[in-house]
DNA sequence: TCAAAAGTGTTTAGCATACACCCATGC
DNA sequence: GCATGGGTGTATGCTAAACACTTTTGA
């Protein structure tokens, strides 16, 4: 009951505050345990997922709004962000139709028609460093959490599909883009470096091939520290040059 | 005056028949005279140009009402079109402030607020064969025709944007799609094909390397004819194999 | 002392670059 | 015949891929 109170209220009270038939949508990945994450909320009093997203501010900068609602889900500043698509599509209800998805999510019949318009959503995608992030649901969302991307369940709306493109993109821009700065600790080791990249990629890569590449960049900073405590040969530290690497996003490597 | 009821009766009657907030922009490049030629149109009463576009009907998808406004202004099916970006700044008014641009374009005061609303627009670019395009004004403009990219003219909104980042994404596409075969009639020779490349990359390439790594893609089938009335040496003439070439476009080179 | 992981260097192959000569055509 | 442009092949260099041995560590 409290729920559709609120739903009557956004829609009768804010919803005008915000540009109308256009989103966002954002991918947020996060890197742990060797697997690559992604960020997904649970709606209320259903089982059903969605990726996080929101609305445009009528006065604000439309990168504004993705990276406002990527810090109320994450609580982080400064973190990687990048529009990938815009997805257009009139009928974006792919695993669910509309219909099932409204009875799904308990959308009293009133109310289909102003929630769920047809929107444009612009598609962003976002690396986070997996344990610096305090997942927090939004007012429609009583749970927030890290998905296995392999592991995702059919989601709301369009959605698989976002993540399949967002996924897509960041493979193609891992070969002339630097990743790993946001995904990663501030100092890593070799290894874990390679573990993300290979889990991106989905692929093995070759170990002596993949640290001659890296550091042919010229981005690392090698420590003189070692990681100890692991059960084998201790590996190096290293760190991104933080002024080459935002040069290197910039430029391309 | 006529402009001016016009203007009235679009907001009045036919605005509302579209989603708010939001449309696409177009970028259509076309080869010519060995130049790269971007269309532009001229607003009624002004000597303002600005970029093709539209609006999305509330039950059209995204990409379709690209297209719409693609054949609208050239009157070609079949062509390449791709999103590449979407503008979302709040204050899209780059060379002429938003004041400034309703006094140039003659929209009376009563009217900047309806027309002028803040939209978040889809940026596509598309490439066209340059004989077959009609280039056709819509009802807010005089002129349409093609200009050199190289020597647009300050344009209204943030439209020169949308050209440099439409070329630069098109550039990128160059070194992992196939491009050409919407730019070029049917049949065509190889240095032809070789001055479109140079164009778009905006560098010289060597010929004997080019028509190498061109010929090695297998997109291309030579034909016996060759292209006479030419002052040297006549070439062969090729054709895109269509099959592979759409193959190609898929699945990248 | 052994298994598992990490550090390092060399060889090889493929692709992109650089480059030179011959042929056809109009003036 | 000569200037201009078109057709073709080969040498070279660089980057990416393939690959092996040694070192460190905890069990």
């Amino acid at each position: 009951m409290e729920y559709k109170n609120e739903l009557r209220r956004f829609i009768q009270e804010e919803l005008h505050q915000y540009l109308s038939h256009v989103s966002v949508d954002l991918t947020i990945f996060g890197f742990h345990d060797g697997q690559l994450k992604v960020l997904l909320l649970r709606w209320k009093g259903s089982d059903d997922w969605s990726l996080p997203g929101g609305r445009i501010h009528r006065d604000e900068n439309l990168d504004a709004a993705a990276y406002r609602s990527l810090q109320e889900r994450t609580g982080l500043r400064e973190i990687y962000l990048q529009q990938f698509h815009t997805f257009g599509e009139v009928e974006r209800y792919k695993n669910f139709s509309r219909q099932e998805t409204a009875v799904r999510l308990g959308i009293p019949a009133d109310l289909h028609g102003e929630l769920f318009r047809r929107d444009v959503s612009v598609g962003y995608f976002a690396l986070v460093e997996f344990a610096e992030v305090t997942p927090t649901p939004d007012r429609f969302t009583d749970e927030c959490r890290w998905w296995e991307v392999a592991g995702v369940p059919p989601l709301l709306f369009d959605h698989n599909d976002m993540i399949r493109l967002a996924l897509k993109t960041l493979r193609q821009q891992l070969s002339y883009q630097p990743v790993g700065y946001n995904l990663l600790p501030e100092k890593f080791t070799m290894p874990e470096l390679q573990r993300l990249y290979e889990t991106i990629l989905g692929k093995p890569l070759d170990r002596r091939n993949f640290q001659k590449q890296m550091l042919a960049y010229g981005l690392l900073e090698r420590l003189e520290e070692r990681k100890t405590g692991g059960a084998h040969k201790a590996p190096f530290l290293y760190r991104f040059d933080r002024e080459k690497y935002g040069k290197a996003l910039e430029e391309g490597i």
